[in-house]
DNA sequence: CTAATAGTGTCTATTAGACAGTATGTT
DNA sequence: AACATACTGTCTAATAGACACTATTAG
């Protein structure tokens, strides 16, 4: 059939031509949390959490997955996935980014179904409400050995688990394939999602200034020094560090004391010009 | 209703709880070209080009778009988007990566449907076969002036044009909303594919070895500094580019005389270890 | 010889890594 | 005083930018 404008042919178009799918929006939601310390003079050590739910329907009924739903057809996704983070999380205005758009075709039970991933950044201490009652913060560990990457996630009551097998996809990049090699207790492909997060971040802290959107408004060189060695997995130096952060913030004339030891300056974010 | 199992839960599920929709997968497939020369002593510049198809049907009938289609419900995302390669160049394993997923609700008249865009990259001299009569290779100029980026694009015969607005997403990272101010011949949300994959290439090029597939098999490091320049749009120090670049290719025993000047030494890429 | 590109050497300024050393608080 | 963290200074090695200089070819 030959059409002579293109309102003739919207006017005439068949939308189920092809076989339709349905898709959903995941969000990695990652914080900073302090775990408190028994020593008076040791500070408290940070810990980089993820933000689990609790599933309480079939499919995967009782495990653990990132905040995600369905596609409302309405929405634009980035719209969709910061409604379900405000259902969630009970926050708005957070930091968040497209991650990854994973679409293996068996990666849903229920049939097929493509997941738009979300990276969202908080600072928790600015969390007003509690997260909603069946979801909660898990600490997360990476332990690299070679091509594994296992990975350890706890909430104090519940140890989660995941091992994917990193291979390199090929020699002119550093882009790996992720396969899952062992998981208990996450939905889903969420393996995948978390593990995406975690590089994606640990990428974008060495040359932006991302790291911000989970510090609280104030904070001290050597919390920040502590977010840094968290997401990255290593030590650093401080005199290093100090060198490479003075850009990036600035000092205020507030001062925290905490313990037996030198009383540290406050700083600020400073917005690039 | 209570499921007792999983797999009773599926074999009750119902798939069109929510209103499905449509994909696609969109490639921005890049390489690089000469222009020919009519000094004898000068080299033939090189040029950075992007491959155009032109529609034939509605909607956007008679515009031109970068390859995609709708996504076959039985295939992986990048499945479909190495089979709509395939028919477009004949061409396969070249390097393709995900680049983007868009998903503004009114990109496409006919009805929702999301797009997932990937990154594709090849020698052109590698092509053994001719591309599809309806596509064309464009070269791509692009001028950028203050928020706005320009980007012209010319197969010879049609030149098209598109204008881009950049504004800074957020402060602490590098990312930008892009918002299409101009278009003329391109159809959907294109301009955004194009500048997207630009964009990529454009950072990918300072910390990977990505170029190496637009590069033929050998090459002189006179043509590598030209693809660098006309990628990153600017000119690069012979000496620095000579440099920094020494680690990742290697000689051969080979020369390339090319017009009134000294002859130049015949490299290959040196994989990493 | 001339124009054009190929390729090397070198000076300088900046930056990253390592680590020594000083400062200041609590108990 | 002892300890823990805050903060500064400095040496060195590696790197990036700029540019002068030499080499080699066709016409």
């Amino acid at each position: 059939m030959e059409y002579k404008s293109e309102e003739e042919f919207l006017a005439h178009y068949d939308k189920n031509a092809y076989e339709k799918l349905s898709m959903t929006t995941d969000i990695a939601i990652f914080s900073v949390s302090d775990k408190k310390s028994n020593n008076y003079r040791k500070l408290s050590e940070k810990s980089f959490s993820v933000l689990l739910v609790k599933r309480n329907t079939y499919p995967f009924k009782d495990k653990w997955c990132v905040p995600g739903g369905f596609l409302d057809i309405n929405l634009d996704l980035e719209e969709n996935a910061r409604k379900i983070l405000l259902k969630e999380t009970n926050l708005k205005d957070i930091y968040i980014e497209q991650l990854y758009t994973f679409g293996a075709i068996d990666r849903d039970p229920r049939m097929r179904v493509v997941a738009t991933s979300y990276l969202a950044l908080i600072d928790k201490e600015r969390l007003n409400q509690q997260v909603c009652p069946n979801a909660d913060w898990f600490d997360i560990e990476v332990i690299e050995q070679g091509e594994l990457v296992k990975v350890n996630l706890s909430n104090g009551v519940d140890n989660l688990s995941f091992t994917i097998k990193k291979t390199l996809r090929d020699l002119t990049t550093d882009r790996y394939d992720f396969k899952v090699i062992e998981n208990n207790c996450l939905a889903f492909d969420h393996p995948l999602v978390i593990l995406s997060g975690i590089e994606r971040l640990k990428n974008k802290i060495e040359y932006t200034d991302i790291v911000f959107n989970m510090m609280p408004p104030l904070f001290t060189l050597g919390e920040l020094k502590q977010v840094y060695e968290v997401i990255l997995n290593k030590k650093l130096l401080a005199p290093a560090f100090r060198r490479i952060i003075a850009s990036k913030v600035e000092k205020t004339n507030e001062m925290r004391i905490d313990g037996g030891h030198r009383p540290s300056v406050l700083y600020r974010y400073k917005k690039r010009d």
